[in-house]
DNA sequence: GCAAAAAGTGTCTTTATGCCACTATAAATG
DNA sequence: CATTTATAGTGGCATAAAGACACTTTTTGC
């Protein structure tokens, strides 16, 4: 048999397979907190219960795993977050009653808009502050994705910018700061940052400033290619 | 309709579905080169090409993804290996000729042994050395899985003692020594390299030596949980 | 004007790596 | 058996980046 003949007869359904989803961790800094998106699941399995916002993969329209996640994002947000990353799989027997599945899991950080303004579906969406996770039910094993997934953005706050990307366009130094420090979970030196922000040269200085209380802080945006950088230290340890 | 009547008229081979396999890329160190296990393809698709060692997921035997990748290393080298570690999925419509499909991979490390002495099935397994992958044409997208999961342990070798684990059970610094600077592409300094794993605690000196040439060199071997331990700056930057 | 509070800087200390020369140990050589 | 040689392993100062912390600057609100 050649390989034409082998793929003509070829048929997957024929051997008993896990069925596979895609879930998104999409993370907002928002009122000094990070977000986490999360969607009231309307349907079964684990009805009424907040999820990741995921699904199947749509094999006609979507041309790779990202671009289902990325798909599916949109249809949360409105936007494709700026920025996204793989996170490993997750699969066995249990964590779907349906059966034995796999989820293939992302990280996404977004500046903080009013959630769903295209999402008028079945589900509804909306902020949680990761903090008051614990107290939820969520579906699934989708707990500890979150967890992973802070897990991995609370190492790369330790040795980049990334968190970056889930402030406004436009921001102050001191609200980079915090949410570092809210990622870390503890205090940084004001020194320290600003010095590695600057020898890094990751921002650009947009002239603007913003008044929060007292004397304005400067805006910065970020410069392109800033989710390459890694510091060959690590900060707050 | 309630859950238990949803599960039981539920039957995802109704839609459309990607099909999942498991990926393996496993790295032992010998001879002073960085080998990974690859499989000579004796089926289609990709027939006679070789590829990394992978499979589908075995429902009834398989409770989860890791143990699919666990099994399928160890009906290829005879053993678990001591380290084990979730890389990304990679999922697309044009990577495998039978049509959507997904891989979730692992990266594995071990100490080397002639490889497949309970591989007395179709395939044929063999360490090839990292070094001489770019000359072969690898089945899939094997061949940009490998680079991924290079770069991985790349990273880990600026952070962590990860590659010790492609080590045999005793080893010499030297050997670590070198293996670090095979990955990170460049010489280190005895002296830093030294005073990292000292000062990290990671290691137990065996009393035992070994001999290469001249003078002998003490022998090493992993404390329980070194996997876990990061430095808090790189080494060789 | 003056207090308050956050933004932003100067500078010394501390920590870990870079660098490089030095000593130690055993095999090989003649 | 002394000498050479090659690798194992150490001493010690230089350098780079973070930690600590006091200080100045800029604005608001009284």
């Amino acid at each position: 048999m050649d390989e034409s003949e082998y793929l003509a007869q070829y048929d997957h359904h024929k051997y008993p397979q896990p069925f596979v989803t895609v879930d998104a961790v999409l993370f907002a800094f928002h009122e000094k907190a990070l977000n986490c998106l999360l969607i009231k699941r309307t349907n079964h399995p684990e009805q009424n219960k907040w999820a990741l916002p995921g699904g199947f993969v749509h094999p006609t329209e979507d041309a790779s795993l990202e671009a289902t996640a990325v798909r599916i994002l949109k249809d949360k947000t409105g936007i494709r977050p700026p920025y996204l990353e793989s996170l490993k799989a997750y699969g066995n027997a249990t964590r779907d009653k349906r059966g034995w599945s796999v989820t293939t899991t992302y990280v996404a950080l977004m500046a903080y808009r009013e959630c769903a303004p295209t999402s008028n579906r079945v589900s509804e969406a909306q902020w949680i502050n990761v903090e008051e996770l614990d107290g939820m039910e969520l579906a699934f094993d989708h707990a500890a994705i979150i967890r992973d997934a802070l897990e991995r953005l609370r190492q790369k706050a330790l040795y980049s910018l990334i968190p970056v990307y889930a402030l406004p366009a436009k921001f102050t130094l001191g609200e980079l700061q915090h949410l570092h420090e809210l990622l870390i979970g503890k205090p940084l030196q004001k020194k320290s940052f600003r010095r590695r922000v600057e020898q890094a040269d990751l921002l650009n200085d947009t002239g603007e400033t913003k008044i929060v209380g007292k004397r304005p802080a400067a805006l910065y945006s970020v410069k392109k290619g800033a989710a390459d950088y890694n510091f060959v230290r690590n900060i707050g340890m």
